[in-house]
DNA sequence: GTCTATAATTTGATAGAC
DNA sequence: GTCTATCAAATTATAGAC
């Protein structure tokens, strides 16, 4: 994987977060790079290729995150602030809103391949959320910490979607706030 | 509002809920009717006209049904499982995912009479909670009944929009269970 | 690897007949 | 109100030169 395509690939993620898969073009990426749509094709033949290689290696740089986290030897608390982190610096990027969150939406207009790449992308972040309650609550059974963790995921979510749809940070981090309310105590 | 008008905003609807407004053409909605798209511009001049009716009267109805609920005189807890019970619908409809989510993904792209119909549904929906809030929570400052507010509506948009994207209703059913332990005791 | 050139399709929108 | 006809623009994608 050359420069040139890991570039694509960073402006392709970019614009799959502000416009989506559907509304974004091969053209605009070669524009912001001084080339030619054309020579995007070299480098991936079709849009679905491109939208591939950017879900996948989304969801990778994400498996990278929480394995960092992990790496740390946090207690689970510490653990889940750091991942409500990641989901902050979210806020900050203007336009940009979650990649996860635009192929969520339009997930029925994506290629097979990509569809599955998203559904990995929710069987890593809840798996991850599982042992992390299950490493807190030793004597739960599975499907109780799994459950735990699909309430902290989508509360995790609709947290971030709301703030960025309304602009507002605070709904963010008010709506956060309740992640510790669903831990028991 | 004749008859035809109200056909082209029920097909564009289910249009924006399953592609989102920039996929969704006029030519689909013509071709659905039987019509040309020539005459889809008779009824509504431009794109942001027609995806303009949409958002209104999808947040007009909205705004019934929750008058709906509170015309029941119910409990805030039973009030909150009529919401749910909404949401829930939406589960079972296939290819269709949510306006609201279609919409707020997409935001950035949207003309600016849509972004501020997105923002008046946010605000409908948050200041609903809020009161349902405050009926239970008489002695509780507004600020503090808008933050649980806040929480419950993440908690809520987030559970369905993993469950759509999953395929999954049993999703959303466990993230749900977690709005009665945001309630206090 | 990038270019020019172009094909084939889709799209929002308009003019004018009926 | 709906049609035909059309425009101007954008899109994905390919062929072939350099």
């Amino acid at each position: 994987m050359g420069d040139t395509a890991q570039q694509i690939i960073d402006l392709a993620e970019d614009a799959i977060a502000t416009k989506g898969y559907s509304a974004f073009s091969f053209r605009e990426i070669a524009a912001l790079m001084g080339i030619k749509s054309a020579s995007i094709h070299y480098h991936f033949p079709t849009k679905p290729h491109l939208g591939l290689a950017v879900a996948s290696r989304y969801r990778q740089g994400y498996a990278a995150a929480l394995a960092d986290i992990d790496a740390q030897d946090l207690t689970p608390e510490a653990a889940l602030a750091s991942l409500v982190n990641i989901y902050r610096q979210q806020l900050g990027n203007g336009e940009r809103m979650s990649v996860c969150m635009m192929l969520a939406a339009e997930i029925k207009l994506l290629p097979v391949e990509i569809q599955q790449e998203m559904q990995a992308f929710y069987a890593l972040n809840i798996d991850w959320l599982q042992h992390l309650v299950q490493r807190r609550q030793p004597t739960w059974l599975p499907a109780e910490s799994r459950v735990l963790a699909c309430q902290l995921f989508a509360l995790l979510q609709g947290a971030l979607m709301g703030a960025k749809t309304q602009g507002s940070p605070e709904y963010f981090e008010q709506a956060v706030v309740a992640l510790a309310k669903l831990w028991p105590q």
